[in-house]
DNA sequence: GCTCTTCCCTAACAAGTGTTTGGTAGATTA
DNA sequence: TAATCTACCAAACACTTGTTAGGGAAGAGC
């Protein structure tokens, strides 16, 4: 018998049930992890199964032990990624917070989960434009569609309630936060000095209260060369 | 004889001398448009050169006769685009504005260029990363590094004479800042109801003064809602 | 012992890839 | 009219692509 491909059912209704191997690992999850880096890395089209193969220390027949196919495989990627992300998105959709702690709630969802799906964020966010045309893709173009309406009822009962700017063009921000927000995943790492939290709380203070200087005194006349180097106290070197 | 494949030596000394044919056309600026639009739409790899020659309306091979290669059309596409970019950006270095009319100037530099060059937009956005790698894409690291030291400088400028926020990160503002604007070359439509400059007015306002009511006041009195959980009437923390 | 399962390899396949070569209709020039 | 140039076509090339088929080594369970 050789018919494994048990594609594990990635409906939210069950649990995954990762079925270990000898080794202690799930090594379906260990491959599809190999193969969203390497999506990653060179994206979709570039990333041929036998680049997964050799990352993976095997040959590219052997993948298909594994999976079906390689378009199989990104979408196991992403839908995992999606599912996760959701299923934060729920819980604070649910709690029904203020807008402008719903909108601190889901920048600081989205940072988690590119920790733990930074790959399959990438991704998404490379080509998932294309993809969703398909019919196999098509749950990427329904999470748009919530995920923008969720975002346009955040900004639009912000507006509201006065906590946003009164003349804030809703659409338009919704694609700025939006965007502004993932593409954050390229630059983005978990190894670095700042984690999610961190990441998301800088980013939701620099998108709601703006990069100017807040107190009316504006800028001076004259720029005034500080003493040698910009004298900044913290941050040092920025590379 | 049959060498044209006369690249228009785009080094920005001289100028591009548009060879007209009978159509009165240059043939070769058509191609590489229609090559942008595909590239654009499908992504560098999954771009085949079959399908520029059929949106061409001619065979794959007579492609070469423009072009020495795929390869080529990228590097066309690109560098034709940066130059016109820097052209731009390098009047705006010479004025010496102030660090906010600089920020502003570069923003609208940038959205005007998308008027222009958006497959390319597209194109590098996607690409960049990738092809900079090659030694044939260089420039792209290059230019890359040119934009990381304009914008920093002027971030920097910025917080020195108060004009921009004082506890400003500066290398995560950057990247934001960077990020934010190209990416809405990815749904900005020049057809749309807004041109360049009323968008790129819009990201400035969005951006600079955040998305957050400015005045103490908070929200108003009656919320509609309920009085929500987390009334955080101030910015409160962030820092 | 034996069987069954897991996981991978070897070897090939058909289709699609970028590119080259030689040729040619039609306009332009001499 | 003859020669030349422009812009394309037709057909092939060597190679890479995703995928399949058959097989086999190692271990688990009986």
């Amino acid at each position: 018998m050789v018919t494994p491909k048990h594609a594990p059912a990635r409906n939210p209704k069950e649990a995954p049930a990762q079925k270990k191997t000898a080794t202690g690992t799930d090594r379906r999850a260990e491959l599809l992890a190999t193969a969203a880096e390497v999506f990653a890395e060179l994206g979709y089209n570039a990333t041929t199964v036998r680049k997964i193969a050799d990352r993976a220390g095997m040959l590219a027949g052997s993948l298909y032990y594994h999976f079906d196919s390689k378009e199989s495989m990104a979408d196991d990627i992403l839908s995992a990624f999606l599912t996760d992300l959701w299923e934060g998105y729920q819980r604070i959709e649910e709690a029904e917070l203020s807008p402008r702690a719903t909108f601190e709630g889901l920048v600081t969802e989205s940072f988690r989960q590119m920790e733990r799906h930074r790959p399959a964020v990438v991704i998404y966010q490379k080509e998932a434009r294309r993809l969703s045309a398909e019919p196999r893709f098509a749950y990427l173009a329904a999470s748009q569609q919530r995920f923008q309406k969720l975002w346009t009822r955040t900004l639009e009962r912000g507006v509201e309630d006065g906590s946003f700017r009164a003349g804030l063009d809703i659409p338009v921000a919704y694609r700025f936060v939006r965007d502004s927000v993932w593409v954050a995943a390229i630059w983005y790492r978990p190894e670095g000095r700042k984690n999610a939290a961190e990441i998301a709380e800088q980013y939701t203070a620099m998108v709601l209260d703006g990069l100017a200087a807040q107190d009316g005194s504006g800028q001076q006349s004259r720029p005034a060369r500080k003493p040698a180097k910009h004298g900044t106290p913290k941050p040092s070197k920025h590379g």
